[in-house]
DNA sequence: CTTTTATTGATAAAATTTTATCTATTAACC
DNA sequence: GGTTAATAGATAAAATTTTATCAATAAAAG
């Protein structure tokens, strides 16, 4: 008999700063990559470009399983290659978007998304008038007809940026259809069964942290 | 003469985990607060509903200097008053938003944000097909006039939604004419004279974390 | 009016995350 | 080729954040 709990954490939870960080490395380096000519950059000048420590930088990189050589540094373009690796961003992902409003638009529209593996398939939407249009090249396909796409294109991403009121109905649409992951940009929490990934992205979370300092700031005379 | 070390942390510094929670039992408590009669809610009842931990809501929640009442709770409109002080969200600051883009609509669109007590004034733009423009009642200024209408209406946050390759550029020129917080949804890192604040919003940080445990939850089989 | 019980608030412990220190490695220089 | 210096990597310490425990309080029940 196989000891489960010994087995299960092979995979080690990866502490959530650490997931944060790295994206902002990985556009650090992709644009450091095209601008100057080293193979080579340490985390030295990583950390005063990104304003934070050399340590962090190290420490973060090490995670993702990437290595330096000493009186060099890291070679740049592997660990671009490692960040995209760590974090699954190599191979694509498809995703549904649900609810094409202003931000549902703006998404589609967003360009960077394809270099983060994501590749929003299609839009849904519960508005007649714009059922049938096309934002920025993706289609807009009736809510009627979200479960039974998700489950002929297998889909496991759900972008969710319907209003408030309907969020929790639809990410229980999705969820029951086979969606295993939401990235939710309604402004309210949604319940979903064990097992199933919810990412919220919250505007006002962001923009608590500015206003207090802000606040502060201005206190402080 | 005065000790400025022993005066300066009269306003300690809050965990920003703890500040990018406030707003989500600030959603949270406004939609209780309408669907619901009664006066308390206590902290179990919020845990179980956003399903965290009750101590880590009255932690939070001690923050913000609310009180509450053994037995029955806190009081929900004096919770929801306390924490919109605490982020100073009672009285509006008003800000600019600089790129007009598919994402800046999104923005000035939004209507959430006068809950949080942000005004975007207007919008400032480089391309004149958008200068002249309205967007949801917004106007569109171009950039050049950016720094004169900063100074002229003591505008102190800025919204910056242009293309990574102009970010900078732009964050300068708010900066320079008085900005004081720029709230940075650009993909790449600006840089800004000390005591300056940058929030950067960036939608990569979140999809990695969704990115990861997606693989993880997927990679278990 | 006393007892019970739910709940906050305070204090303490544990876990996590960040930062520092030290060691080993290797490229560049002499 | 040996020496120096820059840098990653490993280990350890500090700081922060989360979670647990316990004591105080006051509403509700008897």
């Amino acid at each position: 008999m196989l000891k489960q709990n010994a087995v299960r954490p092979v995979v080690k939870a990866i502490p959530e700063p650490v997931l944060r960080r790295l994206p902002v490395y990985y556009q650090y380096l992709r644009k450091i990559n095209l601008e100057q000519s080293g193979e080579y950059i340490s985390c030295a000048r990583i950390a005063e470009d990104l304003n934070t420590l050399a340590i962090q930088v190290r420490k973060d990189m090490a995670i993702t399983g990437a290595a330096g050589k000493p009186k060099l540094g890291y070679p740049i373009r592997e660990l671009i290659k490692a960040i995209e690796i760590f974090l699954g961003w190599n191979n694509t992902s498809e995703a549904y978007l649900v609810g094409a409003g202003n931000l549902g638009s703006a998404l589609l529209g967003y360009q960077g998304f394809k270099d983060y593996g994501l590749n929003i398939v299609a839009a849904f939407d519960a508005s007649p008038d714009k059922v049938g249009e096309e934002i920025y090249g993706k289609k807009v396909l009736p809510v009627k007809k979200l479960p039974e796409m998700i489950r002929r294109m297998g889909i496991k991403i759900g972008i969710l940026t319907a209003p408030a009121s309907c969020a929790q109905e639809l990410a229980d649409i999705m969820v029951n259809s086979g969606v295993k992951a939401i990235w939710n940009f309604a402004p309210v929490k949604i319940s979903v069964p064990e097992g199933i990934i919810v990412q919220h992205e919250n505007l006002a979370s962001s923009l608590a942290v500015l206003s207090k300092r802000l606040a502060l700031l201005l206190a402080e005379r």
